[in-house]
DNA sequence: ATGAAAGCGCTAACAC
DNA sequence: GTGTTAGCGCTTTCAT
């Protein structure tokens, strides 16, 4: 690569443009558009002069130029809050696959939890006048539902489906997720159950499942008897260390509902350090269905999520026509060794 | 949203442009551009003018037509093997809140470990024009080094220095790091040492790890006893699943070094469930440091890798004037008490 | 401080 | 089957 003399930055031998390539197979700039879009129609002589003309310049389309110049763009806006709790790179994993076969880019925006910064996020991602745009979760500023309905193009919101939605809604009930928790260790007989969760202002589908918990608990006549609440982001540590505070505050808890399994696997390791007993002493229910949870010596019981498949689908009906619809794919409670 | 009669797609009320806005705001397009881009010079009572018509319309701008109008654009390409791997979305988390706040969209691409895909998702980002690249290793076919040698722009290539770079490299060597686990096993006193690997031909670095760890203990005379490589992604059920078959073989080792950490818990699980004293009758070795081997009753021996740093590095050197670099971001060997 | 005009590189009618 | 001609929506000289 060339660099340039004064500040090192790399120097482009000038582009090669579509002119460029018509001209060195002396065709037009519309023909050699045609051939290499493949679409219209050209003699197979042509097509070989053009396709060699590119390769021998090594061409590379400008999908900018080409975007602007037809319609529609190839490209999706992905927001998710983060990229630390593996749910979303589960996500992006599912969107991904259906969009790249599908021929499309995806523009990802990170909002860190934080609806204002999702609004901006939003509005420089349609900015790239992408296809369709997915973002996660129902709540978003005034604005930005503004933005999201005015855009013209389709918006699926996903993971969620306890709320109003804009167009497409691909999830499952958070708040039904809690409160079959709830049920679950109400029906083996757990009554003294505390709540360690991560800061849950933020994190509104994490709060929707613990008004669902508390809401069946309180259906049969109970409610949670103490919580912990590390105000970090979920993680391995946290949950030991809020697991570690509830215990000291309240040591005759039988169960423990975690925000999620990040959180339940450091309460499991808590437990193995202190050597008590798990479920006979001290039941601990997760939620998400993690991989690492499941290969404990005691699988975690918890409560497995369509994460990848809700990628999936939501990146299906992005790209596609159709009505407005809310697709609930459900999740699925797996009691494992720990309840 | 106005849904179209006959396929129900979302119908765009015409896109507000920037001649709409010039229009309300009685001004012309150049005029209402330099307000909007805060460039140039204009009377306060304009920018109120053009302000208020913008916001009165809802203009959303064309980053697509402002960026083939101008030259660079505000993209930065990520090219990068994996989501299921943490390693990468930390990466991602890195680079994305350097981008963020200078002003860059990144767009990613997920190669699934395969150089041809590679090769042909690198084409498909240099065709949007981006103002730099990020891609994690050194190796790729012959035409995508040319694509990115010619491309004109940064180049990053992140979390290896193994090898010859193109622009920018950002990482440390995955080989020392290797040497640096069996020196650190060896020095221990373990004699019978296995390994536990995933499919390799693929992930060249855990390959080239694995090479370092071989070397190391060649110099000191000894060979790996025994290995096990699981043919699938790493994962924690891999992980536990191939120290099984591993010691079924050879019952007799003392020492496994896993391929990473995700491997390494499977196999410190097994070890719980199966009742096998760590380290003292099996020692076990991980790498990258992730956070839920360090909050385990016994905290993992691992190598800590700077994931995020080099995610943020590579963003800021990409998006630079600069000559081409080489950034060692180095590793530390973090004895636990699993060896 | 503001406007007019010329593209950026490509696609999409519409002729031929 | 191929070429000509207009733009897509914006930025950017260059006048004024």
């Amino acid at each position: 690569m060339n660099y340039d003399e004064r500040d090192g930055r790399p120097r482009p031998a000038r582009t090669i443009t579509l002119t460029d390539v018509a001209r060195e197979a002396e065709v037009s700039e519309s023909t050699a558009s045609r051939v290499l879009r493949r679409h219209g129609s050209f003699s197979s002589r042509t097509r070989e002069r053009v396709l060699g003309a590119a390769a021998r310049l090594g061409y590379v389309p400008n999908r900018i130029a080409g975007t602007l110049a037809s319609t529609g763009s190839k490209l999706i806006g992905i927001v998710i809050p983060s990229l630390t709790n593996i749910v979303f790179p589960d996500l992006l994993r599912g969107a991904n696959s259906v969009l790249e076969a599908a021929g499309f880019q995806s523009v990802v925006a990170v909002t860190d939890y934080d609806q204002a910064r999702e609004e901006s996020l939003i509005e420089s991602l349609l900015s790239w006048r992408p296809a369709g745009l997915m973002v996660a979760g129902l709540e978003h500023t005034e604005r930005a539902q503004a933005m999201l309905r005015g855009a013209g193009i389709r918006i699926a919101e996903l993971m969620d489906t306890d709320g109003q939605g804009i167009d497409i809604v691909v999830g499952y009930s958070n708040r039904e997720a809690g409160r079959v928790s709830a049920r679950h260790l109400i029906a083996r007989g757990y009554r003294r159950i505390g709540y360690v969760g991560h800061g849950v202002g933020r994190d509104l589908r994490a709060a929707k499942r613990l008004e669902g918990f508390r809401a069946a608990l309180a259906e049969a006549g109970m409610a949670i008897v103490a919580e912990a609440i590390v105000t970090a982001p979920s993680s391995v540590g946290a949950g030991r260390d809020g697991l570690e505070r509830l215990l000291r505050r309240s040591p005759n808890l039988d169960a423990v509902y975690f925000s999620n399994d990040d959180m339940a696997i450091g309460g499991y390791f808590l437990c193995l350090a202190r050597a008590i007993a798990i479920p006979e002493r001290l039941a601990l229910l997760g939620y998400n269905g993690l991989d690492v949870g499941q290969y404990a010596p005691q699988p975690l019981s918890t409560i497995r999520t369509p994460r990848v498949a809700v990628g999936e689908t939501g990146a299906r009906l992005v790209c596609a026509a159709g009505r407005p619809t809310v697709v609930d794919l459900g999740f699925e409670l797996t009691a494992g060794a720990t309840t």
